[in-house]
DNA sequence: AAAGGAACATACTACCGGGTATGTTGTCAA
DNA sequence: TTGACAACATACCCGGTAGTATGTTCCTTT
C-alpha cells in the first residue's frame, strides 16, 4: 500500500517534472534554460531533478520522448481503424493539430529537438539520443505519408514532391505551436475552431475539393 | 579616393560580419550562439566585431533587422504596383517564398528575434529594440493582411480569422526556412519549384480555386 | 529498532562566454 | 614627420551554469 503509493508519487514527481522542464524549455529555449529554473518553478533545487535525470539533455531528451508518445496514443487508433482514406486524413489531421495546442510546452521541444539535430549536438551519446528520437518523429510522419500517398492514388489530393507537401501540412497543423497563447482564451470551443482552421487550411493546401472538407 | 575606398571596405566588412553571425545564429541559435564562434567564422577574434557592435545582443539585431530590409525591398514594389489583386497576391507570396529560401540565415534570425520578444527579453533595452523591429515585422505583415482582405472582398479567397489565415499563409511562405539545405540543390531552377510549391499550397489554404493559381 | 536506501537539499568546483581594458599596426591629415 | 585615430588583436575579469560531492531526513524492510 505505502508502497504502491510510493510508487505512484515516484510516476507523479517525474511528470512533475518533465511538465515543469517543458514549460521552461518552451518559455526560453534550451540553451537559455537552466536546471535551476526548472527546479525553481517546482519550488525546488537542482538535487531533485538530477536524482531523477542524469544531465540537461536527458532530461531534455525525455520531454521530447513524452511529446512524442502522446502524439501516437492519439493518431495510431485512427490510422489502425478501417475508415476511408479522406475520413482518415481529415481526422488525423484534426486530432493533430488539437494535440498540438493541448500539449503545446512538449511539442515546442520536439521541434527544438529537430533543429537540435540539424544543427551539430554535441557530445556523441546526445546525437545518438537524438538520432532515435528522430526516427520515432520519421515513423511518426511517416503514418500521414502514407495516408497522403494513399489520398494522392485515389485523386482526393494532389501536390508535386510528397516530401514537401507533407512539410507543408505538418507547418500548417503545427503553426499554432507558435502563436497560441494558453491564457486568452483556452476553452474548448476558441481551441476547437482554431484547429478547425488549421486543418481546413492544411486540407486545401493538400488539393481536396471543397466538399469534401466542410465539415471539418 | 582612399577615402571612400575605406568607407566602402568598412560597410564590406559590416556585412561580412551580419552574413557570418547570420550563418551561426541560423546553425547554433541565439543563446548558443558565442561571439567567438562569429569572429571565428572570420578568421578574425572579439576586437573586430566588438568594434562595430555594442554587444551580441546588438549584433543579432542587426542581423534582424537586414533581413527584414532585404524583405520590404523586395515586396514593397510589387504592393505598390498596379496589379489586381490576384496578380498582387500571387507576385508577394511566391517573391516572399523565394526570399526566404536565399536569405535563410538572415530570416532565421528574424524568427528567432521574434521568439525572443514572445519570451521575456532580459534588459529592458533589449526588449525596446526588439518591440521596434517587431513593429518592423508587423507593418510587413500588414502589407499582406491588406491585400488579403482586398481578395477575400472581391471572393477569391475565403477564410475565418484573418489573424490566423495570414500566420497560416507565412507558415507556408516560411516552410523552406525549417528543412531546406542550401547544399543540396540550390541551383534557381530547384529553388524556384520549391517556393511555387510552398506558393500554391499556400493560395489552395487562403481558399483560391485552382485555376487561379495554375500558373504560379 | 536498526540499518539501509530513496529522495531530496546544500555547498562546491570548473569552465565557458560576454564584456572590457589595453596593446599594436597602418593610414591620413596637417 | 608626427600625432591622432580607425581597426583591429590580446589579455583579462567575472557572472552564470552544468555537474558533483556531501549532508540530511524519512521511510521501509527485516
Amino acid at each position: 500500500m505505502t508502497a504502491s503509493a510510493t510508487m505512484a508519487s515516484g510516476r507523479q514527481v517525474q511528470e512533475d517534472i518533465l511538465r515543469a522542464a517543458a514549460q521552461c524549455f518552451m518559455d526560453r529555449g534550451y540553451a537559455a534554460t537552466s536546471i535551476d529554473d526548472v527546479a525553481r518553478s517546482l519550488g525546488a533545487t537542482k538535487g531533485r531533478i538530477y536524482h531523477h535525470y542524469r544531465s540537461k539533455a536527458d532530461l531534455f531528451f525525455s520531454v521530447y520522448r513524452y511529446g512524442m508518445q502522446m502524439n501516437f496514443d492519439a493518431i495510431r487508433p485512427l490510422a489502425e481503424s478501417s475508415s476511408d482514406v479522406l475520413e482518415k486524413l481529415r481526422n488525423m489531421a484534426k486530432t493533430h493539430s488539437l494535440a498540438m495546442i493541448r500539449t503545446q510546452a512538449f511539442q515546442r521541444c520536439v521541434w527544438e529537438g529537430v533543429e537540435l539535430l540539424q544543427r551539430g549536438a554535441t557530445t556523441p551519446e546526445q546525437r545518438d539520443a537524438l538520432v532515435e528520437l528522430q526516427a520515432m518523429r520519421d515513423d511518426y510522419a511517416e503514418i500521414f505519408r502514407i495516408v497522403l500517398e494513399e489520398a494522392k492514388l485515389d485523386g482526393i489530393a494532389q501536390y508535386q514532391r510528397s516530401s514537401i507537401a507533407l512539410q507543408l501540412m505538418f507547418m500548417c497543423l503545427n503553426s499554432p505551436l507558435f502563436w497560441f497563447r494558453a491564457d486568452d482564451g483556452s476553452d474548448d470551443e476558441t481551441v476547437d475552431r482554431i484547429a478547425s482552421q488549421c486543418t481546413v487550411f492544411a486540407l486545401r493546401g493538400l488539393g481536396l475539393k471543397e466538399e469534401l472538407i466542410a465539415d471539418v
